[in-house]
DNA sequence: ACCTGAACACCGTTCAAGT
DNA sequence: ACCTGAACACCGTTCAAGT
């Protein structure tokens, strides 16, 4: 009589099973949580058995990336006007990696190159229809991309600094801004200066901001170097 | 007769000597080769020792990467022209986290908050040197500085992504640039377009086009805005 | 083909024991 | 006070064995 094993589950597992329990952890619990002990637990099967399916944990981490900015891609569409659209897209990024602050610590891997293709082409075809010439469409959408990416890293950091010790963000922030105010104003007079614009300010408005003063110095370049021989 | 044990090291350990003998190794062989037995073997002592004065990984990794940011801070003075030193400053952090890539994967961790508020503080000045109002400081100091952590953060992925392959960084790039051109340009004809930019771009150059496209940006709003009453 | 779960080589951290 | 190095509880990954 041999001893009664785990029985099989019925329910077939595929990667896309695995991906989305992954992105559940990392959701709810943080990146330190996802093992792959962890979930096998939540799929109630072996560790082996995700390995069959997902290559590494990088892979796995990467195609959980990859599923977050591909559902932005195609959630945000651009139909309209092409500033209201670009600012729509930018916010949609914002938001993603709001909801899902593991994604901006993802930004140095992988997994982003292939999805950052998209966002270069929906940044780069939203730029051209505001009518900035091809051969700047290069270095205005990195500069686009590249402070939305800024943003959402720092907003990926500040949302596990803030949850782990857990107080909320605005908690944290007050705190931070209570540092700041702090400071000798002989010695750090902006950062000073600053304190209460940080305890009171609203993360995605400023973003919008950002994005708004990045749009403002494309136009002001466009339209100074425009080609007159074009 | 005890067994003889390893002889005590003579030159005292200290945390600055341990976070020296870590900056080095995140330098030479990356992150992953940041161990607390590599690091013990390099200073020659056991890893207990280094837990006595530094109190864990992360403790490790936070005075690492506030010593690579305060001496960008104390090396890039800024005592000349407003905008060009702004750039120098900009151009500093940008070399900084190329010659030390693992610190832009650091930007989502603690250690940059203390940090960062000097490179507001420097960021800050500076724009106030440029003329912007101080109530307008906090939104574009913060549109500066996210799109340098932005562009740091790429960078480092890039340089993460380029040296495990082997191949240096230029051939890297023309990698990706064929990939691109070979896309369908009926699907990506922004990006398509964009391949034989990205092949020949320099990235410092491409860093500094977009802190002057933000510079313009501030410019042109704080001109548009420039409240009469003041 | 797909899954199980023990085994392996590693990791950060702790801690009794030394000097 | 400072250091040593074994021990502990983890981790990702592999793999023989099952169905």
């Amino acid at each position: 009589m041999t001893p009664p094993r785990t029985p099989r589950r019925t329910d077939a597992l595929s990667k896309e099973r695995i991906v989305e329990a992954a992105t559940r952890i990392l959701d709810t619990e943080g990146e330190s949580a996802l093992t792959f002990r962890a979930l096998a637990a939540h799929l109630s099967t072996g560790s082996g058995a995700i390995h069959w399916h997902v290559a590494n944990k990088s892979d796995l981490l990467a195609t959980a990336t990859d599923g977050v900015l591909t559902r932005v891609l195609a959630e945000v569409t651009s139909d309209g006007e092409p500033r209201e659209d670009l600012r729509a897209f930018a916010l949609g990024l914002f938001d993603a990696i709001d909801a899902h602050p593991w994604v901006g610590a993802q930004l140095s891997r992988e997994p982003w190159r292939q999805a950052l293709m998209g966002v270069y082409e929906r940044v780069g075809g939203l730029l051209r229809a505001l009518g900035v010439p091809d051969r700047a469409l290069f270095d205005s959408g990195s500069a686009v991309v590249s402070y939305v990416l800024g943003v959402a890293g720092q907003n990926a950091a500040n949302a596990r600094i803030a949850t782990p010790g857990g107080a909320d963000r605005s908690a944290f922030l007050a705190g931070v801004a209570a540092q700041w105010a702090r400071l000798d104003p002989a010695e750090y007079p902006v950062v000073h200066g600053m304190a209460a614009q940080l305890r009171d300010h609203d993360d995605r408005d400023q973003f919008l901001a950002g994005v708004d003063l990045i749009l403002a110095g494309i136009a002001a370049v466009h339209e100074a170097t425009a080609d007159p021989g074009r």
